[in-house]
DNA sequence: TATATCACTATACTTTTGTATAGTTCAATA
DNA sequence: TATTGAACTATACAAAAGTATAGTGATATA
């Protein structure tokens, strides 16, 4: 009962707090991260896939976001050996836990759409 | 029991739900957002304290981004008819509720962590 | 009259992030 | 041999975000 867990710890710690929302905010911020992740929660993808149903980026950019997020372990790539060559993306247990993060994401939004809506 | 709300409507709609989730990040994005919402945690702040609480932010930063939260009704403005002119900002009620959001993000980044550093 | 305090604002940058457009590599097919 | 398709990469540029440094306006006190 009288555990004080890591959470704990830094919930009360206002400078290690801020680092460890950050971590997380790093994480999707970019113009199209969410998008893709998005995309992905309904299953792998190919890099064209994405291409088409993620809007209008550019290979450029989605290589780079997607480099991006493997590197911080939300997707897993996988290269085919055909030819052409297929590369495959998909969300990793990371990647598919982060939807809890975005729900409630999506209830502040509309709760605080309301509250600032509600007393106009 | 059948009824749908707007959130489970969002929820299930991925062009709404990414729109809602940008909504909120838009709210705590930029460098400054995070430490600002933070310090007014512990109560309000005037624009010198915050100038020192908050790092090496600099009043241009500073203005700006309280700008920001105010216009998104995270914060409240308050002027006071003093000789230096004394301006209060606080935490809305907004403001106070989107640490509900920071907290899930701390979770997951912890967790996160552990996942990652957990297979090396 | 000069100085100090507070809450900013102004101007001119630098850095980061994103866009536009074209080109590369590989092997398989026409 | 030329073309195709997939998955990128290269180069140059534009826009957004952030920094550095100095200055403003109001008023009260020395």
């Amino acid at each position: 009962m009288t555990e004080v867990t890591e959470l704990d710890r830094v919930k009360n710690c206002s400078g290690e707090y801020v680092l460890a929302v950050n971590d997380t905010l790093s994480v999707i911020s970019g113009k199209w991260k969410l998008p893709i992740i998005g995309s992905l929660l309904f299953g792998k993808k190919r890099h064209k896939d994405l291409q088409s149903s993620v809007g209008k980026i550019t290979p450029r950019m989605l290589s780079k976001e997607l480099k991006e997020l493997e590197l911080n372990g939300i997707i897993k790539r996988t290269v085919y050996d055909t030819t052409p060559v297929r590369v495959e993306y998909e969300l990793t247990e990371s990647g598919f836990s982060i939807r809890s993060v975005l729900d409630v994401m999506v209830e502040w939004g509309l709760e605080h759409r309301e509250r600032v809506m509600g007393s106009n």
